[in-house]
Parts: C-alpha cells; structure tokens; sequence
DNA sequence: TTGTAAGCGTTATCAG
DNA sequence: CTGATAACGCTTACAA
C-alpha cells in the first residue's frame, strides 16, 4: 500500500543509508563536495525508485523566493508576437529548472497569486514601457522597437507613400501610447512628415477624413487595429490597398484570414523571449540571437 | 532605517507585548476562541503599523497547499466567453482570499511552475470535458452547454432554416469535438436532421459543396471558425446571410469588426465563473445564478 | 485568556 | 566525506 504521505528527503536518506543532508547534497548537485560515486548513486536510485519530489514549497521557504518567474501581460497586446515571447521564455526557463507563469491581470486574485508565489523575478513588460528607463533585462525588445517599426514604414515607402497615418485605439493604453511613439520616431529617422494619428473606433469619418488629409497609407500599432481600419474602409465602399494601404503589426492568424488579406509584420519574438530569460538568469545569450523583424507581404499594402 | 528583512508575526508580538501564537489567532479570525477587543484591536494596529504581510509560503508549507487555485485553460477557445469566465472567478475567489493563476498551457515551464505552487485546486476544464463524467465542480457550465446550442440553432430555425453544417476545425481538438457533439445534441432535440460537419480550412470549395447538399446556415462552435467561414464565402463572390447564413458563439470583439458583422450567441459566463468559484470554496451558490445564453443579432444570420 | 512548543520539508553550517 | 542541528514563518494542539 503506497501510503498517502509524501516522500520525503528522509525517506530516501533511510532507504539509501545516508543522511538527510548527503541527499539533500546529491540531488541539488552541491558545488564543491566529493561524494562517492557509489553513494550518489545509490542515493539517485532510491529516490527514483521511491518516486521522490522535491516538495518546492518548503524549498521556497528555505531559498526565500520561489522558482518562478512571473511575466506580467497585462496591458501588452495579445497575437503572435506575445505568444511567441512567451515561448521563448519557456523554452530557457524551463531548462534551467524554472517555473513560468503569465499573468494577464486578470484581476484582484491574480494579484494575490502572484505576492503568493513569491516570485524569484517578475517581468513586468508595461511597466517597463511606461518609465523613460531602458535599461532593464528586457533583452532587447524595446529598444529594438523602433527599428521594427522602421520595417514596417520602409514597406510603405518601397510602394511610393509618404502621407502614412499611424492607427491607434482609442482609449489610451500606456503600451500603445509608447509603441505609437516609437512609429513616430521611425518615420523620422526616415525623414517623413510626422504621422496623422488615425483613431479606429468604428466611425468611417475618421478614415475618409485621413483620405482627405492626403494619407494614403496606414501603419497599424497592431494587427487588430489595422484590420479595424480594414473594417470601416469596407464600411464606406473603399478598399485596401487601393484607396489606402494598410499594414499590421504582429502577424495574427485573424489577420491571415481576412479579406483583402493583411500585410503585415513579424518579429522573431521567440528570440526575444530567449534571450531575457537568459539574461534574466545571469547566463550569456548564447544562440539566443533573434533575426530581423519582416514584412509578411499580403494584399492589403 | 527600516530593516531590510521581512516583517513577521514575531515582530507584531513583541510590538504588541503578546505571543506569536496570540498574533496568530488574532490575525486568522480563528473561530472559537475568546480574546478581548482590547487585545485584538493591539495586535492589528500593531500589524498595520509595522506593515506585516503573512509570508504565504510559510503559510502554504503549514497548510499543506497554497490559497491558490489554478484554472488550466489550455485547450479552450479565448475570447468573451473565457474572459468572463475568468472574471467571475476571479471576483468570488478574490473575495475569499484566494489567488487565481490561470494557465494557458504555454510550455514545460508552465506546467513546473503549477506543480511548483501546489494550489488548493486546479480546475482543468478541458478535462473536465474529454471525459464522460460531469459530476465536478463545474457550476453547470458543462450541463449547460446544449441548452445554449439550443439557443444558436433556434435562431437559425426561426428563419426558416433546417439544413444546417456546423462549423468545425480543421485539427482535432478535445474541447471542440465535446462542442460539436453539443450542437448535435441540440439539432437532435429541435427535430433537425443531424448537421453537417463544415471543416473550415481556407479551402473555399467546403462551403460551396456544403452549399450544393443544400445546407442554408452554419452554426459555428466558435466565434473564430464562424469567421473563417465568412472568409471563405467572400472568397468565392458569395454573402452572408444571402447565400448562407453564419452565426457564431461567443461574441468576440472581432466579429462586431467583420463585415458582415457576425451575429453570434453570448453566454453569461461571468456568472459561472462565480458559481464555479463558490462550488469549489463549499459556498453555497447564493446570488450567482447565470442569465441565459442569448443571441447578438447583428448582420451574418 | 495567553504562552510554549512541535512540527511542515528543505537547505546550509559545522563538528565529527 | 558524513551526520546532527538550526533555521525559514506560520499554524495549532496543549499547557499554564
């Protein structure tokens, strides 16, 4: 009968004839300590053969935090770029025996859970947006931004726009706020007039006021914002790409699907997940190396 | 110079002149016992002052599990419905001091970070479907799942519609076979002839052949696939509802934005999160009592 | 009515 | 090279 209870480190430390610490050595591969093979082995063996966990909550209690790391996702859009962060993170953090958890603040209790967990780090990727300090372990993702963005208007401007307009929602989302930023500082280094922003609420007057204004192309902060724009273009008899061109940001599977099909850009964002763990962990980058953002051309600019 | 070790019950005990067990009993409302409001009031502006945190770890390792409960969402659709979901529970839980993590099964890490918190309980909803036995705590949410199919066909039917597809994915997913099985469930109780499954994969000749065996509308299992259809049919120079109505389920933002908005049914899953919530803390369900499913009639059918 | 003390499972520090 | 032993912060019998 495999009773109920835990096993335990002096389980295995009875079942192996050791002590509770040589186990506690072995298994945790203590730096600096010499061990018989012959004991080490027999330790490793029982513990498998008992089946032996390491109970993480009193390790938490012991290590002061516990193995996790927390990734705050709360005001960043959702798509593919988020998912494949988060990938990334999972990739390297799982490797190094790390916990990860998402949180998309979801509220009160998902507050809780996380002083709960008592995290060994939390990556909080809209705070870090919001405060004019970069320097953070964010392994290169916001600074990077500006130069993704300058893909996505280089694309336009390979086509013969200069009038772009950049889509924004419209509440105002400390994350978007700064992504519109970075389109802005883009289309400077690129030497074009500032671009008009174009709110996308569903009101058609909005784009067919950009039409008047000269625009004749859209760089959306997200997928779904240009797929609104999409929207109300259709709405007023017009179409992408002839009256405007639009491009999207973040490459969505929603984006694939709809008509005209929209164009798009993709980043590496996997990498980018990569290399914060990694540096989050205090391990050298490595392969973690993420390729260039690109242009996923489709029908809509 | 405030330390900068943690505050702990022992620090509140001696500010307080008590013991650390009397902080104890104060601070968890501990049921039966008899300590005079002098006492009590004490110790809880001690602790106010001192900002005293209960280290939940601790806590967890006493009690054998953390306040945390996990929601494993991994195989289930986003969107409305989920959040809802998520809301509700959030909003019970919250209340009663526990924590929510909710996982969309990102990775290995992710798994290791739940086994690494040892919630209180994990709601595995996916689960919960893939088998034949319903007796969990669900709230209803299962059980009521054919009665809202029964919604989204009616409307169907009361345009005049009986030959109808259901929209399905083009993979095999645990938690949409269970869907698809609902919507046949509820055709086979309105009298209809069993719906045809429509696989919607981009590949435009699905429709039109759904079409030629007479089929008038598509009830989608998701808000998501009732788009992918619409996709298709502009592909092919044909509308909705004109040629082939579409509606969805679920109410996801995207299908207000499509053209022709997607009419679609909405459930009050925030109230099931509620009453899942309550089931699973052993509260009664009190005023948690879920509105019923009703259609969002816009454009598509 | 309040205080003492025994753990929960782990890791780390020292003597042997 | 190994084995006691002491924390980590909290809960809860049980003793005073």
């Amino acid at each position: 009968m495999t009773g109920k209870t835990r096993v335990t480190m002096r389980d295995v430390a009875a079942a192996s004839g050791v002590s509770q610490a040589t186990v506690s050595f072995v298994l945790n591969d203590a730096p600096g300590q010499t061990i018989p093979a012959a004991t080490r082995e027999r330790v490793r063996r029982a513990a498998d053969e008992l089946g032996y966990r390491p109970h993480s909550i009193a390790r938490a209690l012991r290590e002061g935090a516990s193995r996790i790391v927390v990734l705050e996702a709360g005001g960043l859009p959702r798509g593919h770029h988020l998912s494949s962060f988060i990938a990334g993170l999972d990739e390297e953090l799982g490797a190094a025996g790390f916990g990860l958890l998402v949180s998309y603040g979801e509220g009160v209790s998902a507050r809780a859970a996380i002083t709960a967990i008592e995290p060994r780090a939390v990556i909080d990727l809209p705070a870090v947006c919001a405060g004019p300090d970069h320097d953070v372990a964010d392994g290169g993702w916001i600074d990077g931004m500006v130069a993704h963005r300058l893909v996505q208007l280089r694309h336009l401007v390979a086509r013969g726009h200069r009038a772009v307009a950049v889509a924004v929602p419209a509440g105002d989302d400390p994350f978007l706020a700064l992504m519109a930023g970075q389109v802005r500082d883009a289309a400077e280094e690129l030497g074009l007039p500032e671009p008009l922003p174009l709110v996308v609420d569903g009101d058609p007057e909005k784009p067919v006021g950009a039409l008047k204004a000269g625009v004749t192309a859209v760089a959306a902060l997200t997928d779904d914002l240009a797929l609104g724009v999409l929207a109300v273009l259709a709405d007023t008899g017009l179409s992408a790409p002839g009256d405007l061109a639009v491009i999207g940001f973040d490459d969505t599977p929603h984006g694939a699907l709809w008509r005209p099909a929209l164009t798009t850009v993709r980043l590496d964002a996997r990498a980018y997940g990569r290399r914060t763990a990694r540096t989050l962990l205090g391990l050298p980058v490595g392969d973690a190396r993420p390729a260039p953002a690109r242009v996923i051309e489709r029908a809509s600019a």
